[in-house]
DNA sequence: TATGAATGAGAATTCATTCAT
DNA sequence: GATGAATGAATTCTCATTCAT
């Protein structure tokens, strides 16, 4: 599961403004915008997957988006009609990303290793990192909270065959073990990355793959 | 660790308003529980640690949070001083519940069946419960949010030594075990209680118990 | 005019807080308060006047007066019905020290002091000086304006006969004139106490005495 | 000092609503003014002066200020950042206004009708008018407290060696003095236009100038 | 297509005032 | 008479969104 599928993030403008959030009482002009709304779209869904994954809907303002983006707001409503579309949108280019990302590794080892290198979430490949921390935002919509449900469920029903891919349908309690791993992997995420609590916040990709080896082998079905 | 502490909860009013955001005018009948400003302010406390653990802090207004304890918003301020007041309290009572809360139960089994108990979080009983969710809720302010990864790292040294209490102090390695064991104690519970995936929703304390005994095997020293 | 009434003034508690305005969550108790009816209206009274005075109507807050005074802010509403009540009875008490005040000096010289005494404001008798501070201060109420403008209309009428008691009726060039000086005073009064400008604000009584003399004397037609 | 300078004012919509508070809710007929940043923020900041300069800052509230202009109070933070930062701004305009308006008449009787137009504060051009009001309003700040010190220090320094031109350096003696005609200018209006004290305030111009002729005469150095 | 101006709804907070003890 | 609890009406400011160019 989870397998790496890279591709270039390009998050342009250095990201400014974030934390500090000083007031503008009024931006300066940009360079001017090339107009191509299929990159101007890419770009915005880019910037705000980024955002939503790390500070949460509520808390990331469609401004943050913009400018982090370098175009105008208003062309989040343009291209995603508003905030919740655009949130729905990085949740469904999220799901994209994962369902790519699954695949039917049988090892535990495998797994596991694939597992904290989405935990670690390297400079080079933030994709499905992203993807993983946006799974645990809510923009308080029920439409996109059955999205993410959805997902979720579907994953894990996926993990818990995977050690096992002959087995069609995986019962409850193979799933709902499967979905404790898929627990400790997003739990194990913010530890790392929203909270950054030490060591897990500076362990490397390889002592996080040894636990969590010892955790498939505990949580899904011996090959 | 995660002993059970119960103390009733007095979480009055049901708590209604949820997602469409009515706003009920008048919180029903009043029970004549006023005047008592020690009582009030634990009220708005309680409402609050419900309210943040669920909703987070930027989506909480705090006239949510007023209704829900059907006191006047001003008291917010009165009693806090302010929004982020109010969540740091929340923050130190759930410290406060969790490290009373912590105990050394050596055996797998049991420490598993202590942490199903507060990942299931039982109506009677959700103090503990919340407190974990609130773990991973943030107000943006720097101060809260290293008071919670000071929690989590002192909460997770200790489980890393709760099967060998004679350990006194743990090596980086273990702490990381126990954090990731941790991470899916945390992790477990949103999917449970925010997201609310099937089965893991649905399931009983019990095999959610079954399965964390495995996991606290797996990734905790053998005693 | 002007002259000398003293009166110890009694602000009690060192008039904490002020400036700082830091939040208190929940103030302390404090000594049981005694029970004069009298005694705490005058109180309150008094410390209204400076404060009011000092930083204008809609700037002083009834706890802030309240605090001064050590006493609780539901007596201001008690004594006086509301903030406007106790601002018209801070002007009411200040139209009886300024009238008791007034006299009829004939000598340039002699007004002249008077004025740069009060301008002063020396610490020791306070009254009037927060008197004349109070005259420029609006509660937005026509009543108290009212007040006011009746107040400085007599006083420059008083002030156009001083040099020429037997004068009756001045006439409105020599009110006009008084009026002048008033301002004057008025004005000087603000640019050395409020906005503490220097020299002015550091200069001694009688620099100011000295060019006040010139004043009065271009200003009052001669004895 | 304080020569005319005059300039188009464009205080637009008659600036009703005062006192009894009453909202207006739409203003008037909607001149096709929209859409132009600079003219809107200039229409603001004029606004903005005309009430501070009379009602203060603590009184006057931003929702006057943007009604009284005809357009949304949130551009006043749009441009301003803050009603703290509209006062700044229009401290700074009215400084701007009160420095270009100074000269070096060198007769007492120039400097006299100058100021007496100053006081008067003919419709046709009140914006020094109203800077002269704006300079005894504070809003609490101490940098904008420091502004108006400042300003007020440097024009009585020039007022000091108005009439002699030749002095670089006036004494202490000769600023106090100044001072104190600054002083009685700015009461003149206050009683005048704020208070309104008759027969001042319905007095001409030639009638305030010929008294002030005196007292300039009496407080500066003999050309 | 893209921009910047403008808007309206709602958020937290302050504060005078009233109520119950 | 005095207190502290509680309230409701503002007030400033933020932010998603719409409008005009």
């Amino acid at each position: 599961m989870f397998t790496s599928r890279c591709g270039r993030v390009t998050l342009p403008r250095p990201l400014l403004r974030q934390g500090s959030k000083q007031r503008e009482v009024r931006p300066v002009a940009a360079t001017p915008r090339r107009r191509d709304a299929a990159q101007t779209r890419q770009l915005l869904l880019d910037t705000a997957r980024h955002h939503f994954a790390r500070h949460g809907f509520a808390t990331t303002t469609v401004r943050d988006i913009a400018d982090g983006a370098g175009v105008n707001v208003a062309l989040i409503n343009r291209y995603f009609a508003s905030k919740e579309g655009l949130f729905e949108a990085c949740l469904t280019s999220a799901v994209t990303d994962l369902k790519q990302d699954a695949d039917r590794s049988s090892s535990p080892a495998d797994i596991a290793a694939t597992m904290a290198h989405r935990i670690a979430g390297s400079a080079d490949d933030p994709r499905v990192h992203e993807a993983l921390l946006l799974l645990v935002r809510s923009s308080g919509d029920e439409r996109t909270d059955e999205m993410r449900r959805s997902l979720l469920h579907s994953i894990s029903r996926r993990l818990a065959t995977a050690t096992n891919p002959s087995v069609r349908e995986p019962d409850d309690a193979a799933v709902l073990r499967a979905q404790i791993l898929l627990g400790a992997v997003l739990g194990t995420t913010m530890l790392r990355a929203s909270i950054a609590v030490p060591p897990l916040s500076t362990a490397g990709e390889e002592q996080i793959a040894d636990a969590l080896s010892d955790l498939v082998k505990a949580l899904l079905p011996a090959p």
